[in-house]
DNA sequence: TTGTAGGCGTTATCAA
DNA sequence: TTGATAACGCCTACAA
């Protein structure tokens, strides 16, 4: 691979003035311009990123750890996290965690020793002070770190309320929520809160179902929906954490014979592709992934130019009616 | 940041002692390599890959350029490709080409710029000759760019052939096939030969659709459908080219009203975790997804070591019954 | 307007 | 066994 060296002797010039020429910086004649161009065209040269970065101590790599991208919703927000950074010349370093503490330690690590310009965590495994510790741009989604650190969210709160006034105007009376584990103390809990306050608005009380630490394992969904069925065997309405949890008990409706929307009535949470693909298409309080993704590049270029952004990013959200419900 | 010199001079040796023990090289006293340990803790050292890299000219960083992460073949295939990287001391720079030739040109540049390893292809929107080009180790997958360049696929021509025997056991007479487009020249068009040769062995013939260019385009599918069932109302056996086609499939059997497996029957292809959430559950030919991502992984090590590897790697694939045959 | 020289943090080649 | 010192490829004062 050529060097700058290479296109300087070739240009006749030193590498000093390749380096300007590269970077647009300083009093070039238009005559030294050319030739050096044409000089690096010649030799197909490409300036070295590793080096550029060693010597401004900037990586412009963004690093983003999440669970898993294989989840439908992960997988779209990464997609949309990868097209905001690639306009903003960022390039995407992907780390799944895989939900095991020692591997997302050992990413953050070796993410700091990559010099990346920043972390976004979608995953959320470590306590507070692991976080803390990496003086990097940071920032997190659906979790509140502290109150300097930068977090994007939906409305979560809002969304638990949306979905249970829509099941409860559909005329469900016998309502469940099956969610995350709530000693994670995500943002994404308050879905569960804002769902059970609304229904008790109603007069009406529910069924408040959560997974075990990790929030992602699929058998567990089955376990869990067993259970749900079998104590509450008059469940009318239920509000699933996830796009992929309704899926799961859309499935677990079909399996016992019970009908949806005709026995049961199902909201989800996300608006993942998926929930439209679903039969029949899943009714469900729609996050906006795409803004959400390039907020989190755009709050983390904002500070690797300096600037102080602020902590709570609270993103609306939408209620989308497919025929679950 | 503390560097290697910090590190030194607090151990009260020199840099090139420290660096041994870094890479544990040459022979060191314990007593040494305790000292120096020491020091690293104290002042929570990280050694900096940039500059490791550029000192050897080797990064471990393997790039992924893939069509989209949000499509969840691509997402599952990512995901394990993640993994088996990460467990082989690599990262991953995630890429997204969207489908678009200026992109796809400018990811592959930029990896070559940031020193990556090697590269996995798995979108293929340019010519031949771009990709000979880089002189890089290099994998494909499902297509066949030069002799020596590997390529990782599944058996895609006896995929189809199981497919069609599949919807022929079940009393299917009227067979479809909607695929990608063909000029696209990859592997995956074998799928519909297969198919169609198999029906013929059958004394069967069928229809070939196929999309456009961009074969992700889910308008596409629908209108795709829509003229598959205009022209051929009598149609009962359809072997979608993907598990999302399949499901666009399934939907547009369920708004014309047509049963699932009753009226028609479908088969679809990569047994992503969605074909056994969709109700009802999919009958698919199932890639050895995870197979195929940690070969492409071990392909670009062991490329990376020097060693030359053979050019073609085509996988089993597993025919799964679900509910829709 | 252009060039020289030192530094970014490591590794590697010699000597000692 | 350990230590100077020159790369790796680029950027950037400082000079000219």
């Amino acid at each position: 691979m050529p060097t700058i060296k290479d296109v300087a002797m070739k240009a006749g010039v030193s590498v000093t003035t390749v380096s300007r020429v590269l970077n647009n910086r300083g009093y070039l004649s238009e005559a030294l311009k050319l030739k050096v161009h044409r000089a690096m065209e010649e030799l197909n040269y490409r300036p070295n990123e590793l080096a550029r970065s060693l010597s401004r101590s900037k990586s412009n790599i963004i690093g983003l750890i999440i669970p898993h991208v294989s989840l439908p919703f992960f997988a779209e927000l990464t997609s949309h996290i990868e097209e905001h950074a690639y306009r903003c010349g960022y390039k995407l370093l992907l780390c799944n965690s895989q939900q095991d503490k020692g591997k997302e330690l050992e990413y953050i690590d070796m993410l700091r020793a990559s010099r990346v310009d920043g972390i976004i965590m979608g995953s959320h495994t470590l306590e507070v002070e692991d976080y803390l510790q990496m003086n990097l741009p940071l920032v997190t989604f659906d979790r509140r770190l502290s109150p300097d650190i930068p977090y994007v969210c939906s409305d979560n709160y809002h969304g638990g309320e949306l979905a249970a006034t829509l099941l409860i105007e559909k005329g469900c009376r016998r309502l469940a929520h099956i969610g995350g584990h709530p000693a994670l103390n995500l943002l994404s809990s308050l879905r569960g809160d804002g769902f059970a306050a609304a229904a008790a608005r109603h007069g009406l009380s529910c069924t408040l179902l959560h997974t075990d630490y990790n929030s992602f394992d699929f058998a567990a969904y089955e376990a869990l929906l067993s259970r749900l069925f079998q104590e509450c065997p008059d469940i009318d309405g239920i509000f699933a954490g996830s796009d992929i949890i309704a899926a799961y008990t859309l499935k677990a409706c079909r399996e016992r014979g019970r009908t949806v929307p005709g026995d049961v009535k199902i909201v989800g949470y996300d608006g993942i592709n998926l929930s439209g693909l679903l039969t029949p298409p899943l009714s469900t309080i729609r996050q906006p992934i795409e803004a959400m993704g390039q907020l989190a590049v755009e709050l983390i270029v904002r500070q690797v130019r300096g600037e102080t952004v602020a902590a709570e990013h609270k993103l609306p959200v939408e209620q989308v009616e497919g025929e679950t419900t």
